[in-house]
DNA sequence: GAGGATATTGAAAGTCATTTTCATATTGGA
DNA sequence: TCCAATATGAAAATGACTTTCAATATCCTC
């Protein structure tokens, strides 16, 4: 996990080995990025931003976010909802979710022999691993009870039957 | 990982549980799917199936594709290009994905101890998972080689400045 | 500091995978 | 066979995200 503040001069640096410019826009979309905790989404950033300083695009939000991701201070993640959701990247194999395909809700657990593990494979693969996904989807408790609690419809044998034609 | 001919099965009977209809149409996209292999695209799948039938909507692939992840036999991934992609569900924690960020290539992977901690950890969150993604993005050899091979820009001391204003 | 090449911004317009609408057609139990 | 419920596909809609472009800010050089 990166501390907000060197997140911030991470960036700053980055901006500066890529011949880029730092700006007052960039500055106050990364400081409330950092300072946003996790799953953010660019809308969500942008109306945050939006309240204190009324004159800031989303376009912009979107790019900045685009560069944070380049730089490697950024992960992006798809839930399942149709936003992506931006993480300050994980220093080390941590954080991995569930998600919830009934209620939507997203869990974080870590485990620590996964979080060696990890480490272990990415190495053996000779890969460069920038960012990582561990998600796993399916029903929480509540929802798992709540299905399970659900009376089953009949099950007589079921098969593809082909009586109709495809229509022209 | 699910045998074709399972598959299908466990499709038509999905349909029958839910008092839903066996077409035409819906067995020709499910028996492509299981066909396919994996990371299937909706309108891969579209236009394989378009050359034998040509009477099939784009749409009704999209549904379909949405009745097999609700009956678990697929799960959708997406790898950052733009679609989304299907592959049949792995039965059991196996069949991961390394992604790289620079020139797009996506290589499977496997790791036994990975498959035992998962099973572990699925069981102690009490979750009843249907998906899983391990997912690792970052740089493949050639790509990470390259990288490292392009000289590095100048690196001066970089601070956020704030001159400018924002703009009404 | 001032000048100027280059990068950045934001509004509007565009993109494009996916979903919704709706009229027509098919399915499967009675 | 009949018919209510479900499915289909063409066209239109959706909506997150990107591109375009003219106006503006940054920051290197002098």
């Amino acid at each position: 996990m990166i501390a907000p503040d060197s997140g911030v001069q991470g960036f700053a640096d980055y901006l500066a080995r890529a011949g880029l410019k730092s700006t007052r826009q960039r500055e106050r979309i990364v400081r409330a990025f950092f300072a946003a905790g996790r799953h953010t989404s660019a809308e969500e950033l942008y109306h945050q931003i939006r309240v204190q300083e009324p004159c800031i695009g989303l376009v912009t939000v979107y790019r900045t976010l685009k560069l944070l991701r380049q730089a490697g201070l950024a992960t992006e993640r798809a839930f399942g909802d149709g936003y992506a959701r931006f993480d300050p990247t994980p220093a080390d194999w941590t954080h991995h979710h569930l998600i919830c395909t009934r209620c939507g809700m997203v869990q974080e657990f870590q485990d620590k022999e996964l979080r060696v593990l990890g480490r272990k494979v990415a190495r053996s693969l000779r890969f460069t691993i920038t960012e990582h996904k561990l998600e796993l989807y399916g029903l929480c408790r509540d929802c798992g009870r709540a299905e399970r609690d659900r009376p089953q419809s009949n099950s007589r044998t079921a098969r593809f039957t082909s009586r109709g034609e495809a229509r022209p």
